[in-house]
DNA sequence: TCCAAGTCAATAAG
DNA sequence: CTTATTGACTTGGA
Protein backbone atom coordinates (compact mmCIF):
# COMPACT_ATOMS: atom_id res chain seq x y z
CA UNK A 1 0.00 0.00 0.00
CA UNK A 2 1.75 3.07 1.36
CA UNK A 3 5.61 3.10 -0.47
CA UNK A 4 7.94 4.43 1.87
CA UNK A 5 9.85 6.93 -0.34
CA UNK A 6 11.96 8.59 2.09
CA UNK A 7 12.81 7.74 5.58
CA UNK A 8 10.84 10.17 7.34
CA UNK A 9 13.20 11.30 9.82
CA UNK A 10 15.26 12.80 7.00
CA UNK A 11 12.53 14.59 6.42
CA UNK A 12 11.41 15.70 9.97
CA UNK A 13 14.99 16.63 10.24
CA UNK A 14 14.83 18.63 7.80
CA UNK A 15 11.56 20.17 8.43
CA UNK A 16 13.46 21.47 11.63
CA UNK A 17 16.83 22.37 9.85
CA UNK A 18 18.94 20.03 11.34
CA UNK A 19 21.55 17.77 9.53
CA UNK A 20 20.84 14.46 8.20
CA UNK A 21 24.12 12.79 9.11
CA UNK A 22 24.30 9.86 11.35
CA UNK A 23 20.97 8.98 11.20
CA UNK A 24 21.23 5.19 11.84
CA UNK A 25 20.43 2.81 8.77
CA UNK A 26 17.07 1.34 8.49
CA UNK A 27 15.74 -2.13 5.64
CA UNK A 28 13.17 -1.12 3.92
CA UNK A 29 9.90 -2.17 4.60
CA UNK A 30 8.02 -4.73 4.24
CA UNK A 31 4.35 -4.46 4.08
CA UNK A 32 3.59 -7.64 5.00
CA UNK A 33 1.70 -7.55 7.69
CA UNK A 34 3.58 -10.11 9.67
CA UNK A 35 3.81 -8.60 13.38
CA UNK A 36 0.91 -9.74 14.91
CA UNK A 37 -0.17 -13.23 15.30
CA UNK A 38 -3.41 -14.78 15.75
CA UNK A 39 -2.72 -17.55 18.05
CA UNK A 40 -4.77 -20.33 15.97
CA UNK A 41 -3.64 -21.86 12.97
CA UNK A 42 -5.78 -22.97 10.86
CA UNK A 43 -7.78 -20.37 10.12
CA UNK A 44 -9.88 -18.13 7.52
CA UNK A 45 -10.56 -20.87 5.07
CA UNK A 46 -13.92 -21.89 5.39
CA UNK A 47 -13.57 -22.77 8.94
CA UNK A 48 -16.75 -21.26 11.00
CA UNK A 49 -16.47 -21.60 15.05
CA UNK A 50 -19.94 -23.39 14.96
CA UNK A 51 -18.26 -25.84 17.81
CA UNK A 52 -16.37 -22.84 19.17
CA UNK A 53 -12.69 -22.48 19.33
CA UNK A 54 -12.38 -25.77 21.08
CA UNK A 55 -12.12 -27.25 17.77
CA UNK A 56 -9.23 -25.20 16.92
CA UNK A 57 -7.99 -25.30 19.87
CA UNK A 58 -7.14 -28.88 19.03
CA UNK A 59 -5.52 -27.75 15.76
CA UNK A 60 -3.32 -26.07 17.90
CA UNK A 61 -2.50 -28.90 20.25
CA UNK A 62 -1.75 -30.87 16.91
CA UNK A 63 0.91 -28.50 15.53
CA UNK A 64 2.23 -27.81 18.97
CA UNK A 65 2.51 -31.79 19.58
CA UNK A 66 4.13 -32.30 16.41
CA UNK A 67 6.79 -29.43 16.05
CA UNK A 68 6.80 -28.39 19.29
CA UNK A 69 10.47 -28.85 20.43
CA UNK A 70 11.91 -27.15 17.37
CA UNK A 71 9.22 -24.91 16.53
CA UNK A 72 5.74 -24.32 16.52
CA UNK A 73 3.80 -23.69 13.49
CA UNK A 74 1.83 -20.11 14.13
CA UNK A 75 -0.12 -18.27 11.71
CA UNK A 76 1.29 -15.35 11.35
CA UNK A 77 -0.14 -12.02 9.90
CA UNK A 78 -3.06 -9.70 11.17
CA UNK A 79 -4.78 -10.78 7.43
CA UNK A 80 -5.18 -14.28 8.53
CA UNK A 81 -8.37 -13.49 9.24
CA UNK A 82 -9.45 -12.33 6.04
CA UNK A 83 -6.59 -14.66 3.54
CA UNK A 84 -5.14 -17.25 3.78
CA UNK A 85 -2.74 -18.17 6.57
CA UNK A 86 1.00 -18.26 6.75
CA UNK A 87 2.89 -20.44 8.61
CA UNK A 88 6.28 -19.40 10.37
CA UNK A 89 7.15 -20.92 12.87
CA UNK A 90 6.84 -19.45 16.44
CA UNK A 91 10.80 -18.41 16.84
CA UNK A 92 11.19 -16.53 13.43
CA UNK A 93 7.91 -15.13 14.23
CA UNK A 94 9.38 -13.39 17.96
CA UNK A 95 12.85 -12.89 16.33
CA UNK A 96 11.84 -10.42 13.99
CA UNK A 97 11.44 -7.23 14.50
CA UNK A 98 8.09 -5.86 14.35
CA UNK A 99 8.30 -2.55 12.60
CA UNK A 100 10.30 -0.46 11.15
CA UNK A 101 12.14 1.94 13.53
CA UNK A 102 10.98 4.90 11.75
CA UNK A 103 7.66 3.94 12.39
CA UNK A 104 6.88 5.31 15.88
CA UNK A 105 8.31 8.36 14.60
CA UNK A 106 5.68 8.58 11.56
CA UNK A 107 3.38 7.62 14.15
CA UNK A 108 4.65 10.69 16.70
CA UNK A 109 4.50 13.06 13.76
CA UNK A 110 1.15 12.27 12.61
CA UNK A 111 0.04 12.95 16.05
CA UNK A 112 1.54 15.98 16.98
CA UNK A 113 0.35 16.72 13.11
CA UNK A 114 -3.31 15.87 14.50
CA UNK A 115 -2.65 18.08 17.28
CA UNK A 116 -1.75 21.10 15.41
CA UNK A 117 -4.43 20.67 13.41
CA UNK A 118 -7.00 20.38 16.46
CA UNK A 119 -5.21 24.04 18.00
CA UNK A 120 -5.62 25.52 14.56
CA UNK A 121 -8.87 24.32 14.46
CA UNK A 122 -10.11 25.42 17.69
CA UNK A 123 -8.09 29.00 16.73
CA UNK A 124 -5.16 28.31 19.31
CA UNK A 125 -2.09 29.25 18.00
CA UNK A 126 -0.06 27.46 16.30
CA UNK A 127 3.35 27.10 18.18
CA UNK A 128 5.98 25.97 15.56
CA UNK A 129 8.33 26.30 18.61
CA UNK A 130 6.74 23.55 20.42
CA UNK A 131 5.90 21.64 17.27
CA UNK A 132 9.42 21.43 16.29
CA UNK A 133 9.99 21.05 19.72
CA UNK A 134 7.70 17.89 19.58
CA UNK A 135 9.19 16.44 16.18
CA UNK A 136 12.72 16.88 17.23
CA UNK A 137 11.69 14.91 20.48
CA UNK A 138 10.09 12.47 18.03
CA UNK A 139 13.48 11.01 16.78
CA UNK A 140 14.11 9.17 19.87
CA UNK A 141 10.90 7.86 19.80
CA UNK A 142 11.88 4.67 18.74
CA UNK A 143 14.28 3.95 21.22
CA UNK A 144 11.79 4.90 23.81
CA UNK A 145 9.14 2.86 22.33
CA UNK A 146 10.69 -0.17 20.91
CA UNK A 147 13.29 -0.97 23.79
CA UNK A 148 15.16 -4.35 23.24
CA UNK A 149 13.95 -7.35 24.06
CA UNK A 150 14.95 -10.45 24.56
CA UNK A 151 12.34 -12.95 23.41
CA UNK A 152 12.55 -15.68 25.69
CA UNK A 153 12.06 -19.47 23.59
CA UNK A 154 8.62 -20.05 23.18
CA UNK A 155 8.01 -22.28 26.51
CA UNK A 156 5.71 -25.55 26.77
CA UNK A 157 2.16 -23.94 26.12
CA UNK A 158 0.56 -26.78 27.87
CA UNK A 159 -2.19 -27.46 25.77
CA UNK A 160 -3.13 -30.57 27.22
CA UNK A 161 -5.50 -29.86 30.05
CA UNK A 162 -8.42 -28.19 27.61
CA UNK A 163 -10.50 -28.52 31.42
CA UNK A 164 -13.98 -28.34 30.42
CA UNK A 165 -15.70 -28.06 33.42
CA UNK A 166 -17.95 -27.10 31.01
CA UNK A 167 -20.54 -25.30 32.42
CA UNK A 168 -20.82 -24.33 29.03
CA UNK A 169 -23.72 -22.13 28.11
CA UNK A 170 -23.13 -18.63 27.91
CA UNK A 171 -25.77 -18.93 30.32
CA UNK A 172 -29.05 -16.91 30.67
CA UNK A 173 -28.29 -13.04 32.06
CA UNK A 174 -32.07 -12.49 31.91
CA UNK A 175 -32.05 -13.48 35.48
CA UNK A 176 -29.93 -10.80 36.91
CA UNK A 177 -31.90 -8.28 34.48
CA UNK A 178 -35.09 -7.83 36.07
CA UNK A 179 -33.31 -6.53 39.13
CA UNK A 180 -33.76 -2.95 38.92
CA UNK A 181 -30.57 -0.76 38.48
CA UNK A 182 -31.97 2.51 37.21
CA UNK A 183 -30.00 5.65 37.93
CA UNK A 184 -32.41 6.81 40.37
CA UNK A 185 -30.54 4.93 43.12
CA UNK A 186 -28.01 7.51 42.90
CA UNK A 187 -30.87 10.47 43.05
CA UNK A 188 -31.96 9.01 46.46
CA UNK A 189 -31.59 10.50 49.82
CA UNK A 190 -28.80 7.85 50.94
CA UNK A 191 -28.93 6.96 54.31
CA UNK A 192 -26.17 4.39 54.89
CA UNK A 193 -25.15 2.62 57.91
CA UNK A 194 -21.40 2.00 59.19
CA UNK A 195 -20.09 -0.27 57.74
CA UNK A 196 -18.01 -1.77 60.77
CA UNK A 197 -17.33 -5.99 59.94
CA UNK A 198 -16.11 -8.34 62.38
CA UNK A 199 -15.28 -11.96 60.85
CA UNK A 200 -12.76 -14.21 61.22
CA UNK A 201 -10.43 -12.59 58.65
CA UNK A 202 -7.53 -10.63 60.19
CA UNK A 203 -5.68 -9.06 57.37
CA UNK A 204 -8.10 -5.93 58.25
CA UNK A 205 -6.09 -3.71 59.22
CA UNK A 206 -9.33 -1.30 60.07
CA UNK A 207 -11.19 -3.86 61.52
CA UNK A 208 -12.85 -3.32 64.61
CA UNK A 209 -15.95 -4.48 65.65
CA UNK A 210 -15.28 -7.95 66.74
CA UNK A 211 -18.24 -9.76 67.61
CA UNK A 212 -19.71 -13.06 65.61
CA UNK A 213 -17.39 -14.68 63.34
CA UNK A 214 -19.95 -15.51 60.95
CA UNK A 215 -21.76 -12.22 60.84
CA UNK A 216 -20.08 -10.20 58.04
CA UNK A 217 -21.82 -7.11 58.03
CA UNK A 218 -22.77 -6.19 60.95
CA UNK A 219 -24.51 -2.91 60.44
CA UNK A 220 -25.37 0.43 62.53
CA UNK A 221 -27.15 3.47 61.61
CA UNK A 222 -25.08 5.64 60.06
CA UNK A 223 -26.33 9.20 59.00
CA UNK A 224 -24.54 10.76 56.17
CA UNK A 225 -24.97 12.54 53.20
CA UNK A 226 -23.01 10.99 50.26
CA UNK A 227 -22.62 14.08 48.29
CA UNK A 228 -21.29 16.59 50.65
CA UNK A 229 -18.10 15.16 52.01
CA UNK A 230 -15.12 15.40 49.51
CA UNK A 231 -12.92 12.69 51.26
CA UNK A 232 -15.26 10.39 49.78
CA UNK A 233 -14.12 6.79 48.67
CA UNK A 234 -14.74 6.40 44.60
CA UNK A 235 -15.46 2.85 45.63
CA UNK A 236 -18.94 3.83 47.12
CA UNK A 237 -19.22 7.64 46.90
CA UNK A 238 -19.22 7.57 50.90
CA UNK A 239 -17.12 9.64 53.32
CA UNK A 240 -14.71 8.10 55.65
CA UNK A 241 -15.87 7.70 58.90
CA UNK A 242 -13.69 9.77 61.05
CA UNK A 243 -11.96 7.27 62.26
CA UNK A 244 -10.50 5.85 58.88
CA UNK A 245 -13.04 3.24 59.22
CA UNK A 246 -14.42 1.75 55.65
CA UNK A 247 -18.11 2.74 55.53
CA UNK A 248 -21.15 0.50 55.82
CA UNK A 249 -22.89 -0.20 52.30
CA UNK A 250 -26.03 -0.31 52.86
CA UNK A 251 -28.74 1.64 53.24
CA UNK A 252 -31.54 1.77 55.57
CA UNK A 253 -34.70 -0.32 54.19
CA UNK A 254 -33.14 -3.39 53.07
CA UNK A 255 -31.32 -5.43 55.46
CA UNK A 256 -30.02 -3.16 58.04
CA UNK A 257 -31.02 -5.47 60.85
CA UNK A 258 -27.89 -7.41 60.39
CA UNK A 259 -28.83 -10.13 63.34
CA UNK A 260 -32.15 -10.52 61.75
CA UNK A 261 -30.80 -11.06 58.14
CA UNK A 262 -27.26 -12.53 58.84
CA UNK A 263 -27.04 -13.25 62.13
CA UNK A 264 -25.48 -16.06 63.50
CA UNK A 265 -25.99 -19.05 61.11
CA UNK A 266 -26.35 -21.61 63.04
CA UNK A 267 -29.14 -21.03 64.75
CA UNK A 268 -30.98 -19.27 61.56
CA UNK A 269 -33.39 -20.70 59.74
CA UNK A 270 -34.57 -19.65 56.04
CA UNK A 271 -37.66 -18.69 57.03
CA UNK A 272 -36.36 -15.77 59.32
CA UNK A 273 -34.70 -14.24 56.29
CA UNK A 274 -37.46 -14.83 54.28
CA UNK A 275 -40.09 -13.20 56.25
CA UNK A 276 -37.67 -10.50 57.10
CA UNK A 277 -37.59 -9.61 54.08
CA UNK A 278 -41.20 -9.50 53.19
CA UNK A 279 -41.75 -7.57 56.14
CA UNK A 280 -39.35 -4.93 54.98
CA UNK A 281 -40.72 -5.08 51.62
CA UNK A 282 -43.67 -3.69 52.97
CA UNK A 283 -42.96 -1.68 55.02
CA UNK A 284 -41.08 0.19 52.04
CA UNK A 285 -43.99 0.26 50.41
CA UNK A 286 -46.07 2.48 53.01
CA UNK A 287 -42.92 4.42 52.87
CA UNK A 288 -42.72 5.14 49.61
CA UNK A 289 -45.72 4.74 47.81
CA UNK A 290 -46.58 8.31 46.76
CA UNK A 291 -44.10 8.64 43.51
CA UNK A 292 -44.84 6.60 40.37
CA UNK A 293 -41.80 5.26 39.67
CA UNK A 294 -41.28 4.00 43.09
CA UNK A 295 -44.80 2.01 43.02
CA UNK A 296 -43.87 0.43 39.55
CA UNK A 297 -40.41 -0.51 41.30
CA UNK A 298 -42.03 -1.38 44.18
CA UNK A 299 -44.42 -3.76 41.97
CA UNK A 300 -40.70 -5.07 40.81
CA UNK A 301 -39.93 -5.69 44.02
CA UNK A 302 -43.00 -7.60 45.23
CA UNK A 303 -42.56 -9.44 42.63
CA UNK A 304 -39.16 -10.82 43.69
CA UNK A 305 -40.25 -10.88 47.05
CA UNK A 306 -43.42 -13.16 45.63
CA UNK A 307 -40.60 -15.09 43.51
CA UNK A 308 -38.61 -15.68 46.71
CA UNK A 309 -41.91 -16.67 49.07
CA UNK A 310 -42.81 -19.32 46.05
CA UNK A 311 -39.82 -20.67 45.97
CA UNK A 312 -39.41 -20.85 49.57
CA UNK A 313 -42.41 -22.57 50.14
CA UNK A 314 -41.64 -25.01 47.46
CA UNK A 315 -38.02 -25.59 48.95
CA UNK A 316 -38.97 -25.29 52.39
CA UNK A 317 -39.90 -29.30 53.36
CA UNK A 318 -36.19 -29.50 52.20
CA UNK A 319 -34.80 -27.41 55.15
CA UNK A 320 -37.42 -29.02 57.29
CA UNK A 321 -35.66 -32.17 56.88
CA UNK A 322 -32.55 -31.20 55.90
CA UNK A 323 -29.92 -32.50 58.04
CA UNK A 324 -27.12 -30.13 59.40
CA UNK A 325 -24.62 -31.44 57.59
CA UNK A 326 -24.77 -30.04 54.00
CA UNK A 327 -22.66 -32.85 53.03
CA UNK A 328 -25.25 -34.46 51.80
CA UNK A 329 -25.23 -34.32 48.44
CA UNK A 330 -28.34 -35.51 47.69
CA UNK A 331 -31.80 -33.23 48.53
CA UNK A 332 -34.36 -34.74 49.84
CA UNK A 333 -36.83 -36.44 47.85
CA UNK A 334 -39.55 -34.19 48.69
CA UNK A 335 -37.79 -31.05 47.28
CA UNK A 336 -36.43 -30.90 44.17
CA UNK A 337 -32.81 -29.75 42.93
CA UNK A 338 -34.39 -27.30 40.69
CA UNK A 339 -36.89 -26.22 43.51
CA UNK A 340 -33.96 -25.44 45.24
CA UNK A 341 -32.21 -24.14 43.34
CA UNK A 342 -34.85 -21.55 42.62
CA UNK A 343 -35.04 -20.44 45.59
CA UNK A 344 -31.17 -19.86 45.95
CA UNK A 345 -32.14 -18.11 42.39
CA UNK A 346 -34.07 -16.02 43.97
CA UNK A 347 -32.31 -15.51 46.92
CA UNK A 348 -29.58 -14.21 45.07
CA UNK A 349 -31.23 -12.43 43.03
CA UNK A 350 -32.89 -10.33 45.53
CA UNK A 351 -32.40 -6.42 44.67
CA UNK A 352 -31.05 -3.93 46.86
CA UNK A 353 -32.82 -1.45 48.90
CA UNK A 354 -33.29 1.65 46.44
CA UNK A 355 -30.64 3.88 46.64
CA UNK A 356 -28.36 1.49 48.73
CA UNK A 357 -24.45 1.53 47.97
CA UNK A 358 -22.18 -1.38 48.26
CA UNK A 359 -18.67 -0.72 49.13
CA UNK A 360 -17.33 -2.98 46.33
CA UNK A 361 -14.09 -2.95 47.50
CA UNK A 362 -14.84 -4.44 50.81
CA UNK A 363 -17.32 -6.86 49.79
CA UNK A 364 -14.99 -8.17 46.96
CA UNK A 365 -11.94 -8.28 49.79
CA UNK A 366 -13.99 -10.14 51.63
CA UNK A 367 -15.33 -12.48 49.27
CA UNK A 368 -12.05 -13.04 47.87
CA UNK A 369 -11.39 -14.20 51.06
CA UNK A 370 -13.72 -16.69 51.39
CA UNK A 371 -13.37 -18.19 48.47
CA UNK A 372 -9.87 -19.08 49.61
CA UNK A 373 -10.45 -19.80 52.92
CA UNK A 374 -13.11 -22.35 51.91
CA UNK A 375 -11.27 -23.34 48.65
CA UNK A 376 -14.08 -22.60 46.56
CA UNK A 377 -13.06 -22.64 42.96
CA UNK A 378 -13.86 -19.51 41.06
CA UNK A 379 -15.03 -21.81 37.71
CA UNK A 380 -17.94 -22.92 39.47
CA UNK A 381 -18.22 -19.78 41.88
CA UNK A 382 -18.72 -17.32 38.72
CA UNK A 383 -21.33 -19.82 37.03
CA UNK A 384 -23.34 -20.70 40.48
CA UNK A 385 -23.28 -17.23 42.08
CA UNK A 386 -23.39 -14.77 39.44
CA UNK A 387 -23.71 -16.69 36.33
CA UNK A 388 -20.65 -15.47 34.46
CA UNK A 389 -17.51 -16.93 33.54
CA UNK A 390 -14.33 -17.34 35.77
CA UNK A 391 -12.50 -14.80 33.73
CA UNK A 392 -14.70 -12.17 34.36
CA UNK A 393 -15.23 -13.17 38.14
CA UNK A 394 -11.75 -12.99 38.41
CA UNK A 395 -11.63 -9.67 37.40
CA UNK A 396 -14.72 -8.30 39.21
CA UNK A 397 -12.81 -9.59 42.36
CA UNK A 398 -9.95 -8.38 41.49
CA UNK A 399 -10.64 -5.13 40.50
CA UNK A 400 -13.93 -4.10 41.92
CA UNK A 401 -15.21 -1.03 40.69
CA UNK A 402 -16.75 2.10 42.36
CA UNK A 403 -20.23 1.13 43.05
CA UNK A 404 -21.42 5.04 41.95
CA UNK A 405 -19.31 3.86 38.39
CA UNK A 406 -21.24 0.63 37.80
CA UNK A 407 -23.99 0.55 35.62
CA UNK A 408 -25.77 -2.96 34.86
CA UNK A 409 -23.00 -4.57 36.67
CA UNK A 410 -24.32 -3.47 39.76
CA UNK A 411 -26.15 -6.66 39.71
CA UNK A 412 -23.17 -8.81 39.79
CA UNK A 413 -21.66 -7.40 43.24
CA UNK A 414 -25.51 -7.42 44.41
CA UNK A 415 -25.52 -11.18 44.37
CA UNK A 416 -22.08 -11.35 45.45
CA UNK A 417 -23.74 -9.71 48.86
CA UNK A 418 -26.95 -11.49 49.05
CA UNK A 419 -24.84 -14.70 48.30
CA UNK A 420 -22.35 -13.44 51.38
CA UNK A 421 -25.75 -12.96 53.28
CA UNK A 422 -26.54 -16.72 53.31
CA UNK A 423 -25.70 -18.58 56.40
CA UNK A 424 -22.52 -21.09 55.50
CA UNK A 425 -24.29 -24.36 54.86
CA UNK A 426 -26.19 -22.63 52.19
CA UNK A 427 -24.00 -20.66 51.36
CA UNK A 428 -21.21 -23.42 50.87
CA UNK A 429 -24.39 -25.52 49.20
CA UNK A 430 -24.65 -23.45 46.06
CA UNK A 431 -21.12 -23.68 45.30
CA UNK A 432 -21.02 -27.54 46.14
CA UNK A 433 -19.42 -29.31 43.58
CA UNK A 434 -20.81 -32.89 44.08
CA UNK A 435 -24.42 -31.37 43.63
CA UNK A 436 -25.66 -31.01 40.00
CA UNK A 437 -27.52 -27.85 40.17
CA UNK A 438 -29.69 -27.39 37.11
CA UNK A 439 -27.87 -25.22 34.51
CA UNK A 440 -29.81 -22.23 33.74
CA UNK A 441 -31.56 -21.94 30.44
CA UNK A 442 -29.67 -20.00 28.02
CA UNK A 443 -30.37 -17.18 26.43
CA UNK A 444 -30.97 -18.63 22.92
CA UNK A 445 -31.26 -15.12 21.56
CA UNK A 446 -27.47 -15.78 19.91
CA UNK A 447 -28.56 -14.40 17.30
CA UNK A 448 -24.78 -13.18 16.22
CA UNK A 449 -23.27 -11.68 13.27
CA UNK A 450 -26.63 -11.77 11.05
CA UNK A 451 -24.14 -10.38 8.84
CA UNK A 452 -23.92 -13.12 6.40
CA UNK A 453 -26.26 -15.18 4.87
CA UNK A 454 -24.83 -18.13 6.24
CA UNK A 455 -25.12 -18.46 9.68
CA UNK A 456 -22.63 -16.93 12.40
CA UNK A 457 -19.83 -15.32 10.57
CA UNK A 458 -16.43 -16.72 12.43
CA UNK A 459 -14.65 -15.39 15.05
CA UNK A 460 -11.56 -13.35 14.81
CA UNK A 461 -8.64 -15.14 15.73
CA UNK A 462 -7.07 -13.36 18.80
CA UNK A 463 -4.50 -11.84 17.79
CA UNK A 464 -0.93 -11.97 20.11
CA UNK A 465 0.72 -8.50 19.56
CA UNK A 466 4.68 -8.93 19.35
CA UNK A 467 5.76 -7.80 22.47
CA UNK A 468 7.34 -4.42 20.96
CA UNK A 469 4.43 -3.88 18.98
CA UNK A 470 2.67 -4.20 22.24
CA UNK A 471 4.81 -2.32 24.04
CA UNK A 472 4.91 0.61 20.99
CA UNK A 473 0.71 0.88 21.32
CA UNK A 474 1.47 0.85 25.15
CA UNK A 475 3.33 3.81 24.50
CA UNK A 476 1.05 5.63 21.71
CA UNK A 477 -1.48 5.23 24.52
CA UNK A 478 0.17 6.84 27.01
CA UNK A 479 0.68 9.72 24.48
CA UNK A 480 -2.83 9.75 23.47
CA UNK A 481 -5.46 7.49 24.83
CA UNK A 482 -8.06 8.52 22.60
CA UNK A 483 -7.16 8.51 19.00
CA UNK A 484 -8.96 9.40 16.30
CA UNK A 485 -10.10 6.71 14.00
CA UNK A 486 -8.12 8.38 11.35
CA UNK A 487 -4.60 8.13 13.69
CA UNK A 488 -6.15 4.54 14.34
CA UNK A 489 -5.94 3.83 10.94
CA UNK A 490 -1.92 5.49 10.72
CA UNK A 491 -1.68 3.48 13.69
CA UNK A 492 -2.31 0.16 12.45
CA UNK A 493 -0.53 0.64 9.06
CA UNK A 494 2.50 1.86 10.71
CA UNK A 495 2.81 -1.23 13.19
CA UNK A 496 0.69 -3.52 10.45
CA UNK A 497 -1.81 -4.16 12.53
CA UNK A 498 -5.13 -4.84 11.92
CA UNK A 499 -7.31 -1.96 12.75
CA UNK A 500 -10.01 -3.58 14.47
CA UNK A 501 -7.02 -4.92 16.92
CA UNK A 502 -5.69 -1.54 17.37
CA UNK A 503 -8.89 -0.31 18.06
CA UNK A 504 -9.89 -2.84 20.59
CA UNK A 505 -6.65 -2.36 21.99
CA UNK A 506 -7.29 1.13 22.82
CA UNK A 507 -11.04 0.45 23.87
CA UNK A 508 -9.48 -2.22 26.21
CA UNK A 509 -6.74 -0.22 27.46
CA UNK A 510 -9.18 3.08 28.37
CA UNK A 511 -11.49 0.76 29.61
CA UNK A 512 -8.97 -1.01 31.92
CA UNK A 513 -6.54 1.69 33.00
CA UNK A 514 -9.85 3.78 33.94
CA UNK A 515 -9.98 3.33 37.56
CA UNK A 516 -6.01 1.79 37.98
CA UNK A 517 -5.06 5.95 39.25
CA UNK A 518 -7.71 5.60 41.92
CA UNK A 519 -6.44 2.08 43.08
CA UNK A 520 -3.17 3.69 42.49
CA UNK A 521 -1.69 5.31 45.52
CA UNK A 522 1.91 4.46 45.00
CA UNK A 523 3.95 6.46 44.12
CA UNK A 524 5.89 3.64 42.56
CA UNK A 525 2.92 2.91 40.18
CA UNK A 526 3.58 7.35 38.88
CA UNK A 527 4.84 6.25 35.52
CA UNK A 528 7.89 8.02 34.91
CA UNK A 529 8.87 9.01 31.07
CA UNK A 530 12.20 8.12 31.28
CA UNK A 531 13.34 4.92 32.96
CA UNK A 532 12.07 2.39 30.83
CA UNK A 533 15.58 1.51 29.03
CA UNK A 534 15.81 -1.76 28.93
CA UNK A 535 13.45 -4.24 28.81
CA UNK A 536 10.83 -3.97 30.98
CA UNK A 537 8.07 -4.31 29.22
CA UNK A 538 6.78 -7.67 30.21
CA UNK A 539 6.22 -6.78 34.16
CA UNK A 540 4.35 -3.11 33.00
CA UNK A 541 1.54 -3.01 34.45
CA UNK A 542 1.77 -4.73 38.18
CA UNK A 543 -1.60 -2.89 39.67
CA UNK A 544 0.16 -2.95 42.98
CA UNK A 545 -2.68 -3.87 45.48
CA UNK A 546 -4.00 -0.54 46.75
CA UNK A 547 -5.14 -2.23 49.49
C1' DT B 1 -20.46 4.28 13.43
C1' DC B 2 -18.32 5.29 17.65
C1' DC B 3 -17.95 4.61 22.54
C1' DA B 4 -18.30 2.59 27.14
C1' DA B 5 -19.32 -1.11 29.93
C1' DG B 6 -19.95 -5.94 30.48
C1' DT B 7 -18.41 -10.29 29.10
C1' DC B 8 -16.53 -14.42 26.98
C1' DA B 9 -13.15 -17.51 26.76
C1' DA B 10 -8.42 -18.76 25.21
C1' DT B 11 -4.35 -19.17 27.32
C1' DA B 12 -0.50 -17.46 30.16
C1' DA B 13 0.98 -17.67 34.87
C1' DG B 14 1.29 -19.59 39.16
C1' DC C 1 -5.36 -27.62 38.62
C1' DT C 2 -6.60 -22.69 39.68
C1' DT C 3 -6.32 -17.86 38.81
C1' DA C 4 -5.09 -13.69 36.07
C1' DT C 5 -4.83 -11.48 31.73
C1' DT C 6 -6.54 -9.75 27.64
C1' DG C 7 -8.21 -9.57 22.41
C1' DA C 8 -12.60 -9.68 20.65
C1' DC C 9 -17.56 -9.59 20.95
C1' DT C 10 -22.16 -7.83 22.65
C1' DT C 11 -25.29 -4.31 24.21
C1' DG C 12 -27.28 -0.08 24.57
C1' DG C 13 -26.97 4.77 23.69
C1' DA C 14 -25.65 8.83 21.13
Amino acid sequence: MEQELEDPRTIILENIGRSTEGLENVSNDHNDHSYCKPLNSSHGSDRHYENGPVAVASDHQENHDMHYSTSTNVVVGSNAYHQQPVQKSRDEYYNREPFQKSTMIKIHEAMARQRVYQDTFEGNAFDHQANNQSIENSLDVYDRYVPNYHQPLPTNTDIGSSDDLDMNESLNQNDVENNYNSDEYNQQQIQYYHHGYANDHHHHSQQLHQSSTNCMYNQQPYLSNSDTDDSNDPYTNQPHSSNGQPINPYRQGSFQNGAGFNGNNQRRQPSHSVKSILKKTNRRKHNHSADEMTSNKQIEIETDMEKINEAYRRSSVFYDTQSTSSSDSQASSSSSNSEISEYYEARLAVPLAKGAALDTKTLCRDILQELEAKKIPQTIFAKRVINRSQGTLSEIIRKPKPWDSLKSGRNIYVRLFNWFQLPVDQRMEIVDKRINWPVPEKKQNTRKRKRTTEGPAPKKPRTEFHPATKNALKRIYDENPKPSSEMLGIIADSLKLDKGSVTNFFQNTRRRTKYQKECNHHPVNQYSEDEYQEDEYEEDQQQEDYY
